[in-house]
DNA sequence: TCTACATACCAAATTTTCTTAGGTATAAAA
DNA sequence: TTTTATACCTAAGAAAATTTGGTATGTAGA
């Protein structure tokens, strides 16, 4: 449960992954789908990934439309045009550290 | 060569798992070897390294040994007795922290 | 000889980033 | 009606890295 240490830089990327798999997604439904994809092992906190989301539309990478739904109000974001490329670099480089963890942890190399 | 925005947080774990690999090693030693096995792609700035390596000396999970090499003063770290297990568990939580990585990312499993 | 580079250590100011700890509000379930 | 889930947010503080500087020796090249 300690993992969340590790994640440290890691936000971003992640964040622009799923929305590479996601044409949008809200605030909460990220911090819901990294604890789903991980089985509960990683959480993203509210603290860390608002401000986060907030920095990366300043930077034009994410776009945002509201909605009210369920009469609650949701935040959509979604990448930018100039954020499609963006993302691609920060995901393919997140993958390249994450084989260079491998090969420091000495583990085999992805099938992916 | 961004890659090192990912490596936040998992210097310890980083330092530990190399030192669970060799009986001692000295900072300068452990940047060259993250380089080695990286192949270049992540670097340890010494800004960051030596700091660790002197907070996890306080915390008595390395101890020291100076040695005159080749006229230069080198420092080497070990793990302690208690620092054995302190390592055996960062490593356990940075596998699967690259676990759950490789789940976001949609890559598949580690053979290892 | 002088310079540059590799080796080898370190500290301190700044910046970045996250954690912690709040706050607001609606809907559903107990 | 109280709790839990949903859904957004901010701000103070802490943690950790970057940046930039310093010291010092050995070696290779111009």
């Amino acid at each position: 449960m300690q993992q969340q240490t590790y994640l440290k830089g890691c936000l971003s990327a992640i964040v622009l992954q799923l929305l590479q798999e996601n044409r949008r997604m809200y605030g909460y439904e990220i911090t819901q789908r990294v604890r789903e994809i991980t089985l509960g092992e990683l959480q993203l906190t509210e603290g860390a990934l608002y401000p986060t989301l907030h920095k990366l539309e300043a930077e034009g990478v994410l776009s945002t439309e509201n909605a009210l739904v369920d009469g609650r109000n949701r935040k959509y974001y979604k990448l930018t045009e100039n954020g499609h490329q963006q993302a691609q670099t920060a995901v393919s480089e997140l993958t390249d550290f994450v084989s260079n963890l491998q090969k420091i942890l000495n583990l085999k190399p992805s099938l992916g």
